[in-house]
DNA sequence: ACAAAAGTGTTCGATATACACCCATGT
DNA sequence: ACATGGGTGTATATCGAACACTTTTGT
C-alpha cells in the first residue's frame, strides 16, 4: 500500500513586540481537539504543493506573495492517528505590519512567541523546532530578514529582527557596516521619529541590487 | 481529493575515475520504459520515509549505512503521468570502495557522471541537479566528503573528492592546514605507495572528534 | 637520473570583532 | 536638562588566498 494523504503545514513567521513569534490555530476536530497546532491542510486534487501552501498560508492571514519555502518533509507512520499521513512542512516570513485577518476559518489563530509555545499536537514541536533552527541559519547567510519587516525601516528595525530572531545581541557598528558593504539598501529621504528620540533614516530593500550580487556570484552574502 | 502515491527516490553519488558519479536505473516499465531514472519506489505501508529511502539503497546497492540526507520533496501535478505522485527525494553518499551488487532488480543499473547524465524520465533531472548543488554546498561547510572514501585514505584522496565535486582545484596547502586545523583526522601507521611515487599516509576519520566539535557550537567546519 | 606524488611555511589582503562617544529630537 | 535611540571610526585578531621548493619512492 502506498496510497496516503499528503498535507501541507506552513509554519509563519512574524516580529510581534519585539519578539520572533509565530502563528498556531486551536483545533476545533479531532485528533488533538482544542490543542494548538502549525496550521495546515490537505493538498487538493491538480495543486502543487507550494500551491496549497501558498493557499494555507492566504487562508490563515490573508495574505499572498511573501517569503515562502519548503522546510522539510515529515511521514513517519503514527505520526497522525488517523493514518498515514504525509505532511510537507513549509515555513512562511509576514511582514510585521500586516494584520491577520479576522479568523476565516472560523477557528482561533493568534501568534505566540517561538521560543515559548503552548503544548502542540501531532508532531508540531519537532515542525516548529526545526524551521526555528532554518530560519536562524538562513538569517545568518542570506537576506530574508528583510521580509520580516515593512517596505520602509530603519537600520534599527533591521538590527532588532537580526536579534530577537538569533537571540543575541548585535554591534550596531559592525551591523551597519556589514550592510552598507552589501549596497542591498536604498536610504530613502524620509526619516521615521519614534517617542522623544532622534528621527531615523528610512531605508528600503532594492531587489534589483540584491540579484547583481547573485549574478555574481555572492550567493548568501550574510 | 488528497490521497496521493507517495515514493521516494535517492540520489545516490560517489566517486568513480576521479569524478562525481550518480547511479542511474533504466526502466523495466512504463512510463519512460526504457529511459534512465533516479532509482525509488513506493514507500511501504508502515515504513517511515528515511526507512524506505535506506531501503531502497540497500535494494539498489547492496549497501547499509551510508550517509543519507533528505533533499527535497516534489509534488507537482503531472510530474509523473500515472497520476498524483509525490516524491521525497534524498541524497545519499557511497564509499568509493564498495562495489554494486549483481542487479538485484534484474533492471540495468550503472554508475553516470554526474554532470553528463544521460536523459532521465520524469522530472529527474531537476532532482539531480538539485541534489548536486546541495551536495556542494554541504561539502564546504561540513565534513561529508570523508563519507565518499573508504575508512583509510590518504590526503590526496580526500582533495581528489573535494575537487571533484566543487570542480575546481584548491591549494594542496591551505586544504591540509584547514583540515589539521579541525583536528578530525587521524594518522595511521602504514602508508599506501601508489605507482612510482612517494608513499601517503594514511588517515582516517574520527567521528568522536567531530563530535565533541558539533557539542562545543562549532556546527559546520567547513 | 628522472618521473611522480608527498610533504611543508610565509606573506598578504579581507573580513570579523571589540569598543565609546556625540547627535537630533521630544518631553 | 535629560532621556532616548540614531549615527559614526579605529585598532586588532582571525581567516582565506596566493605562492615554490624539497623529499621519497619506483622505474
Amino acid at each position: 500500500m502506498s496510497e496516503a494523504k499528503v498535507t501541507v503545514d506552513v509554519v509563519m513567521f512574524t516580529i510581534r513586540e519585539g519578539r520572533l513569534q509565530v502563528l498556531l490555530v486551536r483545533r476545533g476536530i479531532p485528533p488533538f481537539e482544542g490543542q494548538w497546532a502549525i496550521p495546515g491542510g490537505f493538498v487538493l486534487a491538480g495543486e502543487g504543493l507550494e500551491a496549497a501552501a501558498a493557499r494555507e498560508l492566504e487562508e490563515e492571514t490573508g495574505v499572498r506573495d511573501v517569503y515562502l519555502e519548503q522546510l522539510y518533509t515529515f511521514g513517519d507512520p503514527g505520526r497522525d492517528p488517523r493514518g498515514r499521513v504525509v505532511t510537507v512542512a513549509y515555513f512562511a516570513l509576514i511582514r510585521s505590519d500586516l494584520e491577520l485577518a479576522a479568523g476565516s476559518d472560523a477557528a482561533e489563530a493568534r501568534w505566540w512567541p517561538a521560543d515559548a509555545p503552548p503544548p502542540l499536537a501531532f508532531d508540531h514541536d519537532r515542525i516548529l523546532a526545526y524551521a526555528i533552527e532554518r530560519l536562524r541559519n538562513k538569517l545568518e547567510y542570506t537576506t530574508v530578514g528583510f521580509q520580516l519587516l515593512p517596505e520602509r525601516f530603519t537600520l534599527g528595525d533591521l538590527q532588532a529582527v537580526y536579534e530577537a530572531v538569533l537571540g543575541r545581541p548585535l554591534d550596531k557598528r559592525n551591523f551597519r557596516r556589514k550592510l552598507e558593504l552589501l549596497d542591498i539598501l536604498v536610504p530613502l529621504a524620509e526619516h521615521r521619529t519614534a517617542g522623544r528620540a532622534r528621527p531615523a533614516r528610512l531605508y528600503r530593500f532594492s531587489a534589483a541590487r540584491f540579484e547583481k550580487l547573485r549574478d555574481k556570484g555572492i550567493l548568501f552574502p550574510f
